[in-house]
DNA sequence: ATGTCGCCTGTAAACGTTTACGGATGGGGG
DNA sequence: CCCCCATCCGTAAACGTTTACAGGCGACAT
């Protein structure tokens, strides 16, 4: 009772071999009286296999890892909503990692592959370095890189599309008669930092508005960064009439501000966010944004994965989640906002 | 280079045994030529120690569970996000369960603890079945349950006081002149629904109120199921003045039908929640909601448990979180809302 | 020179499975 | 009556570690 009945309990009880054991309780072809006594010993004993010592053998542990920057944005989590069930229906245990973006530890995650705790990974790094390049390289289970990944790395990814996604936002608000649009961005080292940066430029460019650098704010891609720098965006540019947000806590910390200094959304500032987290619908006021398909990347990508793991050779594939532009209060006023999650929220599952 | 190195590809190499091999790479007392060699040979081959034969040997798999009932509850992953660093910070992997509420799901979570994945496993159940009680009495590892459990019941239990919270709430409400207060509760087969209803009964019942079944509500925990049940009570009781909500998603979705019935919030109907997640700080008008302690919860259900891990015997231990009335806009007005989030998100770590 | 002691190291068993291989048994055909 | 074949089962090896135990060897004391 102390230590769990083994397969060699139940062939002692059953009075056979722990081969006759094993291949009754993996349905193997066996005569039937065997087949009664070895469900009943293992019945009366309570017995349960132990992964570990089958994973050893089998060379299978049936979990994959899901590797994210941060537990606590909402952009991941909705990943990981999407990715869990898809998962489990496989039959696939999730073990979670929290690298709080930080390389080393995303390094540490990828080198631990070679543990061989998990058949594959799921993996959301927001700086690409060499390392992990060359980890990527050497990995000895399959990887899933949800970002974007330089041209010719040899892995699945799975990437969205934040150039045209800003494009989109900016091009909404010039359309709204906005003019002095500022951008407030995250670190510019990150992929997507990067990325949104230069799409902003780019499209200001093509607008035929003057770049200003003032118009341009870095803070890392939380609520309280936006908020600094939108205050102190308003010093020193206070006729801004728009700001694109890198990400939505960007943009909350950026209502928070607003809301402070007096200024009115949309009629005086109109703000975007990114990502088109349920903050986004829920705040106040309700926040016009751009989805970068959180939800599909994370499906997407725990799709690429179990088809590596159930044997699916060939070349990395590349799926691309185009973004859209969900317009809430923040850009068009309060007569746009409803109740729109009756469209998209849990409506399976009805009787 | 197909098959990873081992310990004997090493032992091999450097021209030792793997008994060695295995001693250096643990730290134990080996001559000094001896552990060059075997270091020299591992960095050569990129050896990686495989975590399941250790797991095996050593019977510890470093992995600790969470099952919790649904990844989408903005309550759960507030617990999940503090439980990662705690287990992470001990040197453990976190494996993630979504149950959805099934019962047969948290069944097959206890059951597969004889499986021997993990060293231990966190549970949050919203209803607790006879079987679940005899698994708990029968589990193989160390389990912490976050949530109520019957008296008597052998395992370690981190609770929150969901009763004075309602209390508080009704308190407030009934302090800021409303009489006509709604309960919209989630099933009350639940732990948590049952709590609460019985709650708001006798709060009612203390202040003098009368008690009129129509004013009582119950749907599910979801946002459409709030919205749904609100419409139905505004049809029904058309002067009810304040609502108490079962949790946030709920209060979400009594913000939505008020706002496109034309009701204002807070004037003509306050509304409170619970949970306190981030998506009541984000709310439009921001949500006053009642605080039960998920981070709180979360952190002493890891510590309790790695105490168990690390051989910490004796009783069953409860740690009870008390509860925290939050005052946001949606009872206290506009004024009473600012930029909270300044004083406890992401302080640390400064600089 | 021999015995003793300590330090390293190697051999082998163990953790709990799965599975290749060969032996036993029984039935059917020659 | 003997042989062959099919069927079922048991023995043992393997997965990659950790670790108890014992053996080898040099140093030192006698």
């Amino acid at each position: 009772m102390a230590d769990g009945p083994t397969i060699n309990t139940i062939a002692e009880r059953a009075g056979v071999s722990i081969a006759s054991v094993s291949r009754v309780l993996n349905g193997l072809p066996t005569r039937q009286e065997t087949e009664r006594k070895v469900m009943a010993a293992a019945d009366e004993l309570g017995y349960v296999r132990n992964a570990v010592a089958r994973s050893l053998k089998s060379r299978r542990t049936h979990q994959v890892a899901f590797a994210m920057a941060d537990v606590g944005n909402p952009a991941y989590l909705a990943m990981l909503r999407q990715i869990q069930p898809v998962l489990k229906a496989a039959g696939y245990r999730l073990v979670l990692h929290s690298t709080d973006a930080v390389a080393a530890d995303e390094i540490d995650v990828l080198h631990s592959l070679g543990e061989r705790y998990v058949d594959g990974l799921i993996m959301s790094p927001l700086r690409v370095t060499e390392t992990h390049l060359e980890m990527l390289a050497a990995a000895r289970a399959p990887v899933v890189i949800i970002g974007s990944v330089p041209e010719g790395t040899r892995v699945d990814n799975v990437r969205a599309d934040s150039h045209t996604g800003v494009r989109l936002a900016i091009d909404h608000l010039h359309t709204l008669g906005r003019r002095r649009i500022a951008m407030i961005n995250g670190p510019v080292d990150t992929v997507p930092g990067a990325a949104r940066g230069a799409a902003y430029r780019e499209a200001l460019g093509d607008l035929g508005l003057r770049h200003d650098e003032a118009l341009v704010r870095i803070g890392d891609f939380y609520r309280p960064d936006g908020a600094r720098a939108v205050a102190d965006l308003l010093e020193r540019v206070p006729d801004v009439d728009a700001l694109m947000c890198a990400n939505d806590l960007i943009a909350l910390g950026a209502l928070d501000v607003l809301r402070a200094a007096g200024r009115r959304v949309p009629e005086d500032v109109a703000v975007v966010g990114m990502d088109d987290t349920d903050l986004a619908a829920a705040s106040w006021p309700s926040l016009t944004s751009v989805s970068l398909g959180s939800a599909e990347r994370g499906k997407a990508a725990a799709e690429l994965l179990l088809e590596r793991l159930q044997g699916g050779g060939g070349e990395p594939r590349v799926v691309t989640v185009p973004p859209r532009l969900v317009v809430r209060a923040s850009t068009a006023g309060f007569e746009a906002a409803g109740p729109e999650y009756v469209h998209h929220h849990r409506e399976e599952g009805g009787k």
